[in-house]
DNA sequence: ACATATATTATAATTATTCTAAACTATTGA
DNA sequence: TCAATAGTTTAGAATAATTATAATATATGT
Protein backbone atom coordinates (compact mmCIF):
# COMPACT_ATOMS: atom_id res chain seq x y z
CA UNK A 1 0.00 0.00 0.00
CA UNK A 2 1.73 2.55 -0.81
CA UNK A 3 1.18 6.17 0.24
CA UNK A 4 0.46 9.55 -1.02
CA UNK A 5 3.79 10.89 -0.46
CA UNK A 6 4.86 8.72 -2.39
CA UNK A 7 2.98 9.74 -5.23
CA UNK A 8 3.40 12.91 -4.85
CA UNK A 9 7.11 12.54 -5.08
CA UNK A 10 6.28 10.45 -8.30
CA UNK A 11 4.38 12.60 -10.05
CA UNK A 12 6.86 15.90 -9.28
CA UNK A 13 9.93 13.98 -10.14
CA UNK A 14 8.41 13.39 -13.45
CA UNK A 15 7.15 17.07 -14.03
CA UNK A 16 3.81 16.61 -13.08
CA UNK A 17 1.99 18.34 -10.38
CA UNK A 18 0.09 16.25 -7.97
CA UNK A 19 -3.58 17.13 -8.23
CA UNK A 20 -6.23 15.68 -6.53
CA UNK A 21 -7.24 13.58 -9.22
CA UNK A 22 -4.02 12.26 -10.61
CA UNK A 23 -3.11 11.45 -6.72
CA UNK A 24 -6.62 9.54 -6.79
CA UNK A 25 -5.87 8.04 -10.38
CA UNK A 26 -2.59 6.88 -8.87
CA UNK A 27 -4.33 4.99 -5.75
CA UNK A 28 -6.41 3.46 -8.40
CA UNK A 29 -4.11 2.17 -10.96
CA UNK A 30 -0.66 1.53 -8.62
CA UNK A 31 -2.23 0.47 -4.95
CA UNK A 32 -2.31 -3.25 -6.20
CA UNK A 33 -0.71 -6.36 -6.07
CA UNK A 34 -1.19 -7.90 -9.34
CA UNK A 35 -0.88 -6.16 -13.05
CA UNK A 36 -4.06 -4.31 -13.86
CA UNK A 37 -5.22 -4.23 -17.26
CA UNK A 38 -7.94 -1.41 -18.65
CA UNK A 39 -9.47 0.46 -21.12
CA UNK A 40 -10.32 4.19 -19.97
CA UNK A 41 -13.89 3.08 -19.63
CA UNK A 42 -13.10 0.17 -17.18
CA UNK A 43 -11.20 2.97 -15.12
CA UNK A 44 -13.75 5.49 -14.87
CA UNK A 45 -16.15 2.95 -13.61
CA UNK A 46 -14.00 2.21 -10.72
CA UNK A 47 -13.23 5.72 -10.50
CA UNK A 48 -16.90 6.77 -10.28
CA UNK A 49 -17.89 3.72 -8.36
CA UNK A 50 -15.06 4.24 -5.40
CA UNK A 51 -14.91 8.16 -5.26
CA UNK A 52 -17.25 10.64 -3.52
CA UNK A 53 -16.16 13.18 -5.73
CA UNK A 54 -16.30 12.65 -9.47
CA UNK A 55 -13.69 13.41 -11.96
CA UNK A 56 -14.38 14.44 -15.47
CA UNK A 57 -13.85 12.01 -18.10
CA UNK A 58 -11.94 14.33 -19.70
CA UNK A 59 -8.81 14.36 -17.06
CA UNK A 60 -8.94 10.69 -16.97
CA UNK A 61 -7.73 10.94 -20.75
CA UNK A 62 -5.59 13.35 -20.10
CA UNK A 63 -3.60 11.49 -16.80
CA UNK A 64 -3.62 8.39 -18.64
CA UNK A 65 -2.25 9.94 -21.14
CA UNK A 66 0.18 11.96 -19.54
CA UNK A 67 0.96 8.94 -17.11
CA UNK A 68 2.05 6.42 -20.09
CA UNK A 69 3.91 9.37 -21.84
CA UNK A 70 6.10 9.46 -18.35
CA UNK A 71 6.40 5.66 -18.84
CA UNK A 72 3.72 4.53 -15.68
CA UNK A 73 1.41 3.00 -17.79
CA UNK A 74 1.87 1.05 -21.69
CA UNK A 75 -0.46 0.96 -23.80
CA UNK A 76 -1.34 -2.45 -25.79
CA UNK A 77 -2.22 -3.19 -29.08
CA UNK A 78 -5.40 -5.20 -29.32
CA UNK A 79 -8.05 -5.00 -32.06
CA UNK A 80 -8.52 -1.50 -32.39
CA UNK A 81 -11.86 -0.55 -31.00
CA UNK A 82 -10.07 0.87 -27.80
CA UNK A 83 -6.89 1.63 -26.28
CA UNK A 84 -5.99 -1.03 -23.73
CA UNK A 85 -3.66 0.19 -20.74
CA UNK A 86 -1.22 -2.02 -18.48
CA UNK A 87 -0.24 -1.03 -15.07
CA UNK A 88 2.90 -3.59 -15.76
CA UNK A 89 5.78 -1.55 -17.60
CA UNK A 90 8.32 -4.08 -17.96
CA UNK A 91 8.96 -6.05 -21.46
CA UNK A 92 6.41 -9.01 -21.78
CA UNK A 93 3.68 -10.14 -23.45
CA UNK A 94 0.19 -10.51 -23.53
CA UNK A 95 -2.91 -13.28 -23.97
CA UNK A 96 -5.94 -11.92 -25.37
CA UNK A 97 -9.28 -13.88 -24.57
CA UNK A 98 -11.55 -13.31 -27.02
CA UNK A 99 -14.97 -15.16 -24.92
CA UNK A 100 -14.45 -12.29 -22.25
CA UNK A 101 -11.90 -9.42 -24.13
CA UNK A 102 -9.07 -9.73 -20.98
CA UNK A 103 -5.75 -9.06 -21.11
CA UNK A 104 -3.46 -11.62 -19.74
CA UNK A 105 0.33 -11.29 -18.95
CA UNK A 106 2.90 -13.77 -20.10
CA UNK A 107 5.15 -14.62 -17.70
CA UNK A 108 8.37 -14.87 -18.39
CA UNK A 109 9.16 -18.47 -19.83
CA UNK A 110 5.93 -18.27 -21.59
CA UNK A 111 7.42 -17.37 -24.78
CA UNK A 112 10.77 -17.72 -25.91
CA UNK A 113 12.71 -13.92 -26.44
CA UNK A 114 12.03 -12.19 -29.40
CA UNK A 115 14.63 -12.23 -31.73
CA UNK A 116 14.79 -9.86 -34.60
CA UNK A 117 17.39 -10.53 -37.16
CA UNK A 118 16.70 -7.75 -39.84
CA UNK A 119 15.36 -4.35 -38.65
CA UNK A 120 13.94 -1.53 -41.19
CA UNK A 121 16.74 0.32 -42.38
CA UNK A 122 17.53 3.77 -40.95
CA UNK A 123 15.11 3.10 -37.95
CA UNK A 124 15.52 2.07 -34.40
CA UNK A 125 13.10 -0.97 -32.63
CA UNK A 126 10.81 1.33 -30.09
CA UNK A 127 9.01 -2.01 -29.02
CA UNK A 128 8.18 -5.24 -29.63
CA UNK A 129 4.52 -6.97 -28.41
CA UNK A 130 3.40 -10.14 -28.99
CA UNK A 131 -0.19 -10.82 -29.02
CA UNK A 132 -2.05 -14.09 -28.66
CA UNK A 133 -5.33 -14.62 -29.18
CA UNK A 134 -7.33 -17.23 -27.14
CA UNK A 135 -10.69 -18.72 -27.31
CA UNK A 136 -12.53 -21.06 -25.64
CA UNK A 137 -11.73 -24.52 -27.08
CA UNK A 138 -15.32 -25.54 -28.45
CA UNK A 139 -16.27 -22.37 -30.25
CA UNK A 140 -14.92 -21.85 -34.38
CA UNK A 141 -15.64 -18.98 -35.63
CA UNK A 142 -15.11 -15.45 -33.27
CA UNK B 1 -3.87 -9.96 -63.27
CA UNK B 2 -6.67 -12.15 -62.18
CA UNK B 3 -9.71 -12.38 -64.28
CA UNK B 4 -13.12 -11.93 -63.29
CA UNK B 5 -14.79 -15.08 -63.36
CA UNK B 6 -12.06 -15.81 -60.78
CA UNK B 7 -13.24 -13.26 -58.40
CA UNK B 8 -16.67 -14.72 -58.95
CA UNK B 9 -15.89 -18.64 -58.46
CA UNK B 10 -13.52 -16.97 -55.10
CA UNK B 11 -16.64 -15.26 -53.83
CA UNK B 12 -19.34 -18.28 -54.78
CA UNK B 13 -17.48 -20.73 -52.87
CA UNK B 14 -17.14 -18.94 -49.78
CA UNK B 15 -20.75 -18.32 -50.03
CA UNK B 16 -20.87 -14.51 -51.24
CA UNK B 17 -23.08 -13.46 -53.80
CA UNK B 18 -20.69 -12.08 -56.75
CA UNK B 19 -21.84 -8.51 -56.68
CA UNK B 20 -20.49 -5.82 -58.87
CA UNK B 21 -19.43 -4.50 -55.75
CA UNK B 22 -17.28 -7.36 -54.06
CA UNK B 23 -15.91 -8.14 -57.90
CA UNK B 24 -14.67 -3.87 -57.61
CA UNK B 25 -13.39 -4.48 -54.06
CA UNK B 26 -11.71 -7.81 -55.11
CA UNK B 27 -10.09 -5.93 -58.19
CA UNK B 28 -9.20 -3.52 -56.38
CA UNK B 29 -7.43 -5.93 -53.16
CA UNK B 30 -6.06 -8.72 -55.15
CA UNK B 31 -4.60 -7.98 -58.28
CA UNK B 32 -1.42 -6.92 -56.75
CA UNK B 33 1.81 -8.23 -56.88
CA UNK B 34 2.51 -7.47 -53.82
CA UNK B 35 0.67 -7.41 -50.07
CA UNK B 36 -1.55 -4.63 -49.70
CA UNK B 37 -1.20 -3.19 -46.20
CA UNK B 38 -4.87 -0.65 -46.13
CA UNK B 39 -7.45 0.77 -43.78
CA UNK B 40 -11.25 1.14 -44.99
CA UNK B 41 -10.27 4.58 -45.48
CA UNK B 42 -7.21 4.06 -47.80
CA UNK B 43 -9.68 1.66 -49.60
CA UNK B 44 -12.78 4.06 -49.91
CA UNK B 45 -9.93 6.92 -51.71
CA UNK B 46 -8.70 4.37 -53.99
CA UNK B 47 -12.03 3.19 -55.00
CA UNK B 48 -13.69 6.79 -55.83
CA UNK B 49 -10.56 7.75 -57.09
CA UNK B 50 -10.46 4.47 -59.90
CA UNK B 51 -13.39 3.69 -60.38
CA UNK B 52 -16.50 5.88 -62.50
CA UNK B 53 -19.44 3.99 -59.94
CA UNK B 54 -19.36 4.57 -56.00
CA UNK B 55 -19.82 2.29 -53.45
CA UNK B 56 -20.89 3.57 -50.57
CA UNK B 57 -18.97 3.61 -47.20
CA UNK B 58 -21.17 0.99 -45.87
CA UNK B 59 -20.53 -1.45 -48.71
CA UNK B 60 -16.46 -1.10 -47.86
CA UNK B 61 -17.09 -1.71 -44.36
CA UNK B 62 -19.18 -4.93 -45.14
CA UNK B 63 -17.21 -6.25 -47.80
CA UNK B 64 -14.03 -5.69 -45.97
CA UNK B 65 -15.87 -7.49 -42.83
CA UNK B 66 -17.27 -10.18 -45.00
CA UNK B 67 -13.55 -10.86 -46.73
CA UNK B 68 -11.89 -10.77 -43.16
CA UNK B 69 -14.43 -13.35 -41.72
CA UNK B 70 -14.13 -15.76 -44.99
CA UNK B 71 -10.45 -15.65 -44.43
CA UNK B 72 -9.34 -13.15 -47.12
CA UNK B 73 -7.78 -10.76 -45.62
CA UNK B 74 -6.53 -10.31 -41.96
CA UNK B 75 -7.03 -7.59 -39.80
CA UNK B 76 -3.94 -6.15 -37.94
CA UNK B 77 -3.50 -4.91 -34.25
CA UNK B 78 -2.18 -1.87 -34.23
CA UNK B 79 -2.48 0.62 -31.09
CA UNK B 80 -4.24 3.04 -33.01
CA UNK B 81 -8.04 4.71 -33.96
CA UNK B 82 -8.44 2.40 -37.09
CA UNK B 83 -8.41 -0.98 -38.05
CA UNK B 84 -5.67 -2.21 -40.38
CA UNK B 85 -6.06 -4.89 -43.02
CA UNK B 86 -3.70 -7.14 -45.12
CA UNK B 87 -4.27 -9.19 -47.89
CA UNK B 88 -1.49 -11.66 -46.98
CA UNK B 89 -3.11 -14.03 -45.01
CA UNK B 90 -0.28 -16.09 -44.81
CA UNK B 91 1.48 -16.60 -41.01
CA UNK B 92 3.72 -13.61 -40.57
CA UNK B 93 4.58 -10.36 -38.33
CA UNK B 94 4.68 -6.78 -39.10
CA UNK B 95 6.87 -3.67 -38.44
CA UNK B 96 4.82 -0.68 -37.66
CA UNK B 97 6.72 2.46 -38.61
CA UNK B 98 5.39 5.06 -36.54
CA UNK B 99 7.03 8.01 -38.78
CA UNK B 100 5.11 7.36 -41.59
CA UNK B 101 1.90 4.96 -40.08
CA UNK B 102 2.67 2.33 -42.62
CA UNK B 103 2.71 -1.16 -42.01
CA UNK B 104 5.34 -3.59 -43.25
CA UNK B 105 5.47 -6.94 -43.23
CA UNK B 106 8.37 -8.94 -41.93
CA UNK B 107 9.99 -11.63 -44.15
CA UNK B 108 10.53 -15.17 -43.12
CA UNK B 109 13.74 -15.41 -41.44
CA UNK B 110 13.32 -11.41 -39.76
CA UNK B 111 12.24 -13.24 -36.76
CA UNK B 112 12.63 -16.78 -35.34
CA UNK B 113 9.39 -18.48 -34.92
CA UNK B 114 7.40 -17.67 -31.76
CA UNK B 115 7.45 -20.45 -29.46
CA UNK B 116 4.53 -20.73 -26.87
CA UNK B 117 5.37 -22.77 -23.74
CA UNK B 118 2.60 -22.50 -21.83
CA UNK B 119 -0.66 -21.04 -22.80
CA UNK B 120 -4.05 -20.25 -21.08
CA UNK B 121 -5.74 -23.57 -19.65
CA UNK B 122 -9.12 -24.44 -21.72
CA UNK B 123 -8.46 -22.61 -24.42
CA UNK B 124 -6.78 -22.34 -27.90
CA UNK B 125 -4.75 -19.95 -29.70
CA UNK B 126 -6.32 -18.50 -32.68
CA UNK B 127 -3.52 -16.45 -33.49
CA UNK B 128 0.00 -14.83 -32.74
CA UNK B 129 0.84 -11.53 -33.40
CA UNK B 130 4.27 -10.26 -33.27
CA UNK B 131 4.05 -5.81 -33.85
CA UNK B 132 7.56 -4.08 -34.25
CA UNK B 133 7.22 -0.60 -34.16
CA UNK B 134 10.10 1.25 -34.97
CA UNK B 135 10.79 5.05 -35.74
CA UNK B 136 13.33 7.19 -37.28
CA UNK B 137 16.42 7.18 -35.48
CA UNK B 138 17.02 10.97 -34.56
CA UNK B 139 13.43 11.18 -32.93
CA UNK B 140 13.56 11.03 -28.90
CA UNK B 141 9.36 10.40 -27.87
CA UNK B 142 6.66 9.49 -30.11
C1' DA C 1 -39.94 -14.89 -64.89
C1' DC C 2 -41.00 -15.16 -59.96
C1' DA C 3 -40.27 -15.52 -55.26
C1' DT C 4 -37.07 -14.98 -51.82
C1' DA C 5 -32.93 -14.47 -49.62
C1' DT C 6 -29.13 -11.49 -49.74
C1' DA C 7 -26.76 -6.90 -50.80
C1' DT C 8 -26.44 -2.09 -51.26
C1' DT C 9 -27.34 2.40 -49.99
C1' DA C 10 -27.94 6.87 -47.64
C1' DT C 11 -28.43 8.31 -43.48
C1' DA C 12 -28.79 8.15 -38.57
C1' DA C 13 -26.85 6.41 -34.41
C1' DT C 14 -23.15 5.04 -31.56
C1' DT C 15 -18.67 4.94 -29.47
C1' DA C 16 -14.12 6.29 -28.42
C1' DT C 17 -11.46 10.00 -28.32
C1' DT C 18 -9.81 14.82 -28.83
C1' DC C 19 -10.61 19.76 -28.70
C1' DT C 20 -12.02 24.14 -26.64
C1' DA C 21 -12.29 27.74 -23.69
C1' DA C 22 -13.48 29.08 -19.27
C1' DA C 23 -12.77 28.30 -14.37
C1' DC C 24 -9.59 26.60 -11.07
C1' DT C 25 -5.18 25.35 -8.59
C1' DA C 26 -0.28 24.58 -7.65
C1' DT C 27 3.98 26.76 -7.76
C1' DT C 28 7.30 30.50 -7.86
C1' DG C 29 9.36 34.33 -6.27
C1' DA C 30 8.76 39.12 -4.66
C1' DT D 1 1.83 35.86 2.28
C1' DC D 2 0.22 37.02 -2.02
C1' DA D 3 0.02 37.96 -6.71
C1' DA D 4 1.42 36.35 -11.20
C1' DT D 5 1.60 32.59 -14.15
C1' DA D 6 1.88 28.29 -15.89
C1' DG D 7 -0.30 24.10 -15.68
C1' DT D 8 -4.99 21.46 -14.76
C1' DT D 9 -9.62 20.38 -14.71
C1' DT D 10 -14.02 20.60 -16.55
C1' DA D 11 -18.37 20.27 -19.32
C1' DG D 12 -19.61 20.13 -23.43
C1' DA D 13 -18.84 20.40 -28.40
C1' DA D 14 -16.42 18.40 -32.23
C1' DT D 15 -14.39 14.66 -34.74
C1' DA D 16 -13.58 10.17 -36.54
C1' DA D 17 -14.29 5.39 -37.02
C1' DT D 18 -17.61 2.20 -37.14
C1' DT D 19 -22.24 -0.03 -36.82
C1' DA D 20 -27.29 0.01 -37.23
C1' DT D 21 -31.52 0.91 -39.85
C1' DA D 22 -34.72 0.37 -43.15
C1' DA D 23 -35.86 1.12 -47.81
C1' DT D 24 -34.48 -0.21 -52.38
C1' DA D 25 -32.07 -3.17 -55.52
C1' DT D 26 -30.00 -7.48 -57.09
C1' DA D 27 -28.71 -12.44 -57.41
C1' DT D 28 -30.19 -17.10 -57.33
C1' DG D 29 -33.00 -21.28 -57.45
C1' DT D 30 -37.14 -23.13 -59.23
Amino acid sequence: MLKNSEFIDKLRSSGLRPTKQRLKICEVLFNRDKTFHFTINDLAKIISAKLNEKISLATIYNTVHAFKNKGYLKEISINSDKSYFDTNITNHHHFFDEDTNQLIDCNKGDIETINIKNNITGKKINSVEVLIKVASDNQNQK
